[in-house]
DNA sequence: AAACTGAGCAACCGCCGTATC
DNA sequence: CGATACGGCGGTTGCTCAGTT
């Protein structure tokens, strides 16, 4: 389908936003209510397009809105999620109030991806965005898409084809996945509506990452290490290595079956 | 003190799915 | 039913600033 970009980019300021242009922005918001992005910036006086304005509502004037100081909580809780959702940075803010998709996608490549290689833990990340969170970004300007980023949803593998996957629906497959003790301590009492366990490993397989995200690093991370050691992506070395604790498991479906119920 | 380097983060870009016409 | 608008998402870029040489 066509589709006409969202701003003319005429005339239209960028960057960093002003004061000011805050200013015009909450205002016209509390008055007016979000939406109508489009047409917004005009309404409000601002020479921004719909999308900036947007982005910086939702990232940043929103009410509510935490800025920085992750907590460990917190940061525990994005790399479980990132273990069950990959890199769906909306679905992960969504578990974490008043954090953001940017903002958690930002710590994500800046902090905890660093983190994790510094434990000695190897998170895959098919296609480009590894090196470039990695070895620190820049050049291969215009690479963009067509690599398929996410590389644990929009499928791929590191090819550029693009097989998307959605949210998973649930199907029988058998459970495997390796325990992580640090994630029990974690688990947050989620609820148990929860089943069968092959059911679970069933929607990890569906959204991709099953059964490999959480591999127990044999040699072992230390409780000092990050997060006691033990989230290692991505490969699955072996079955035995995955076997078949269930616990965290069932902790981090009922998690992720409040989300596919919230989204 | 100046130049250089690298990390952090705000913002942009392009694509996608859905709604509407 | 196709075209377009819209909202949203994830990847990437580039500016800024702190640390290092």
């Amino acid at each position: 389908m066509g589709r006409s970009p969202c701003c003319s980019k005429v005339g239209l300021r960028r960057g960093p936003w002003s004061a000011k242009e805050d200013n015009l922005l909450t205002n016209y918001i509390q008055e007016h209510g979000e939406g109508q992005w489009r047409s917004l910036p005009k309404k409000a006086g601002l020479l921004r397009c719909g999308k900036s304005c947007r982005l910086r509502w939702m990232n940043y004037l929103r009410p509510g809105i935490k800025r920085g100081n992750i907590s460990q909580d917190e940061e525990d809780l994005i790399v479980r999620l990132h273990g069950l959702l990959g890199n769906r940075w909306s679905l992960i803010a969504g578990r974490l109030p008043g954090r953001t998709d940017n903002e958690i996608k930002n710590y994500w490549n800046t902090h905890l991806l660093k983190k994790l290689r510094t434990a000695g833990i190897e998170v895959s990340r098919p296609g480009k965005v590894a090196a470039a969170a990695a070895g620190k970004k820049k050049k291969n300007k215009k690479q963009k898409k067509g690599g398929g980023g996410d590389g644990v949803l929009k499928g791929n593998g590191s090819e550029g084809e693009k097989t998307k996957i959605y949210l998973p629906k649930p199907t029988r497959v058998s459970p495997a996945i390796a325990r992580v003790e640090s994630y029990d301590s974690l688990a947050s009492g989620a609820s148990s509506s929860s089943s069968n366990p092959g059911e679970k490993a069933a929607i990890y397989a569906a959204v991709g990452w099953a059964p490999a995200i959480f591999d127990v690093d044999g040699a072992g991370a230390g409780e000092d290490d990050f997060l006691g050691g033990g989230y290692v992506l991505p490969a699955i070395d072996s079955a035995d290595s995955i076997s078949s604790d269930v616990d965290m498991l069932e902790k981090v479906y009922d998690e992720y079956l409040q989300l596919l119920q919230e989204n």
